[in-house]
DNA sequence: CATCTTCAGATCCTATAGGACCAGGCACGG
DNA sequence: CCGTGCCTGGTCCTATAGGATCTGAAGATG
């Protein structure tokens, strides 16, 4: 029906999309990881392998691919024979379980990157240290998201500086949850200072090229950023 | 040949129903990793989606979400539009990756682990050493397979005993690609009475309640694993 | 009024069909 | 002998059909 696959743009699709090549399962799966990322998914709701493949205007198979690749990440569980659903709320105990977590790996990979950092590498973090300044920080999420696709950035280049592909698979486990929360946490941006501070010094640590410094500024970085989150928590 | 049998060693259904019903894709997908971790698939091999439907009796469908949840594992790799393929053998700078990985990871969890002890844990890890010692350990891999069983569910189980979602999944990423690196790193099972060994520090460690204490077994026994692989290497 | 039955719709799950691409073999012309 | 074109089989990918199961509501019955 759609997808013109050799050449020709269809208008199957809205806003003519090359696709010439792709997959339409990958298609699917980025567009169903923006929607999670985006809140427009909240969490508990259903996701319908049908109802999704209706609203993308596809079939159900790409659907049931990406959904079965997304069930891996986290973001969804799956019931045999029931359907997907998008993965509960954090309680306050699994945040301190995700932070608890994250002080195990992140300075590791601090100071792993530190060995091996090149200036190239350098460059990438202070651009995104750089995108962490300039992002608005407005209320809605649409004026921050670009705050929180620098935060995740910055931490996710150290994981792939580290030059070691397990430390970025048990970091990428972590790190779509963790931009889960910062949205569904309740709060919006209210330490951007103090974050850009922290991550200003975990990038000057780095830069000394001493990777206890590195592993320290990142540990200091992460419990700060856990003392926060558990100040500003919501009554619930 | 295929499934019709209800699961052998997955655990039982209470019993009272019949349970006919199952999703296929989940068949499929311990069926494929059964023969991954058996080494009946060797790296590299494609694993094509209508010819492992064929042997298997169904249709590709369910092959295919199979395949889709099991590419996040890393145990085999997709290139779009051209299939799937059993990932490569371990180099030995992955294989020294791997185990900077579990040096960063498995301490912590023993710490982790330790701190919230209970006897019945204590029991399970005894359990496992115990069939560590049990095992035979010949030379073909049906006869070292519960060795190598014993060996990750003793791991597995700490990284459960921590009671932090998120350090199980960090170990869940590595965990399947320890038994591959043990099927096809070329040695066997060489070196069982020294890990037996250790293990059972881990465990003496553990009892104590101290975690500090676990966390150094735990750091000791994968550094001296690292050390007689390399020891061990195939010239390669 | 409460409870049970029935039924229609939605959903999940698997099978099947068909289009597009790629690799390899074979005949044919130079 | 060698290169070229054709063809056939294999594979991936998506769409579609149909069976099985669950949900929820309307209607019937005590």
């Amino acid at each position: 029906m759609q997808l013109a696959s050799t050449g020709s743009h269809s208008e199957g699709r809205p806003a003519g999309r090359p696709v010439s090549r792709q997959v339409l399962a990958d298609h699917v799966y980025e567009e169903l990881l923006a929607s999670l990322m985006d809140g427009r998914l909240e969490p508990g709701t259903a996701v319908s392998i049908d109802g999704t493949a209706r609203e993308l205007d596809v079939s159900p198979t790409p659907v049931r691919e990406a959904l079965a690749r997304l069930e891996h990440t986290g973001m969804v569980r799956r019931v045999a024979l029931k359907g997907y659903r998008v993965a509960p709320v954090f309680t306050r105990e699994d945040f301190a379980e995700l932070m608890e977590a994250r002080l195990a790996i992140e300075p590791v990979n601090a100071r792993l990157a530190c060995a091996r950092l090149t200036t190239g590498h350098l460059a990438e973090l202070e651009r995104a240290v750089a995108d962490l300044k300039d992002a608005p920080r407005g209320p809605s999420f649409a004026e921050f998201r670009g705050y929180l696709e620098a935060d995740e950035r910055f931490h996710r280049l150290i994981a792939e500086q580290t030059g070691n592909q397990f430390m970025v698979a048990a970091y990428a486990a972590l790190g779509g949850q963790i931009q889960r929360f910062r949205l569904f946490g309740g709060v919006g941006i209210t330490d951007a200072d103090h974050a850009i501070a922290e991550h200003q010094a975990v990038l000057d640590a780095l830069a000394t090229g001493d990777p206890e410094k590195a592993a320290a500024a990142m540990a200091e970085h992460v419990q700060k950023v856990r003392g926060r989150a558990i100040a500003d928590a919501p009554a619930e």
